[in-house]
DNA sequence: GGATAATAGTTATGCTGTATATCAAATTAG
DNA sequence: CTAATTTGATATACAGCATAACTATTATCC
């Protein structure tokens, strides 16, 4: 992933976005205002036409999330995509490489990778099965479990966080409507 | 940040719709809960551990909103990060470049080929500012406007479809937390 | 007023994430 | 048995996003 460290957070439209940090100040909008729609004058821009958009607001709230995990996870060297393979391997061993990617929309080929990586720290293992030897079936290592079980609850505490910033019952309101998203097709 | 590479077909417990998926799995939880918790069988993954996961959550929503914004948006071959530059130019004419640039959190130096396209595409306009010849002053050209208006129109569309996709306030209360959580830092 | 610093746009470049094509080995289907 | 399919892997390409550094211009300060 790449979540860098001070740099400005993306903002594009509905769409990629880096980050406008601040929204337009109040004398900004007034001197908008005041001077019909030509705005080429100083101060802050006019972003209103970006605020109510959920694809803008998705994106810049997902990276903003993401970054409070980079920092959660730093001091466990994982990245989102890391901790969910983690978590599916853990959850399903002894699975498929394919099924594993899969399962994440990972495409075989960019799972090898993440894989190898896995396996060079000592957290996850590939042992070939005996029964299809075509396939690797994948394991967590002890490490990878302890790392996992350590993660799990640095997790779940950004969970419990994120759930006291939204208000009350916010968080499952949240995930529910981001589950309905996230099958529109 | 890659939780993912294809939207993958998220796997929900009860509810509706489509998928005889269904089917293998009563075998397959049949041989899980003989052999323990080891799900080395086949079937469908467990994917329980990521449900109700904000970041993932989020990061899925994301992704299919923007694969329903791309499909919208084919026929005016314009992507989330172009329409949200015009979306801005339009909004704030005759800003300078590096403005319009930091306002979307995106690098001068990535928004100048931005740029260039749009205006091969004779849809914006660099024009040299007199007071300050450093600087250029970014417009929509009429065409510009013109696609423009018919963005806003589209874009438009999608949030009333994925309002009525979402309940009854639904999408007032999701862009609501979703502002919310951009903010943390 | 002239040296120095800062700003605006640009070019070059690199890393990460994700997609596709293709291959070899192994397995399955016809 | 032969052909098709599956699995893991390699090579490769492209988009997004970042930094360094150059040029032209403007601002600052002694």
């Amino acid at each position: 992933m790449s979540m860098r460290e001070t740099a400005p957070r993306p903002v594009e439209g509905a769409a990629k976005a880096r980050r406008p940090r601040r929204l337009p100040a109040r004398a900004a909008i007034d001197e908008i205002e005041e001077t019909g729609e030509t705005s080429a004058t100083s101060g802050d821009l006019d972003l209103s036409g970006l605020d109510g958009v959920i694809g803008y607001t998705l994106r810049r709230a997902q990276l903003a999330v993401f970054e409070d995990f980079a920092r959660r996870f730093a001091r466990l060297d994982l990245k989102p995509a890391q901790y969910s393979v983690l978590l599916v391997i853990g959850d399903n061993p002894g699975r498929k490489q394919s099924e594993i990617a899969a399962a994440l929309g990972i495409q075989r080929p960019n799972f090898v990778a993440m894989l190898d990586e896995l396996e060079r720290r000592g957290l996850a293992e590939r042992t070939r099965s005996t029964t299809d030897r075509r396939s690797h079936a994948v394991v967590l290592t002890d490490a990878g479990e302890k790392l996992l079980a350590i993660a799990r609850a640095e997790q779940a505490q950004q969970e419990i966080d994120l759930g006291a910033f939204l208000g009350d019952g916010g968080r499952e309101a949240l995930v529910g409507m981001l589950r309905r998203l996230a099958r529109i097709d």
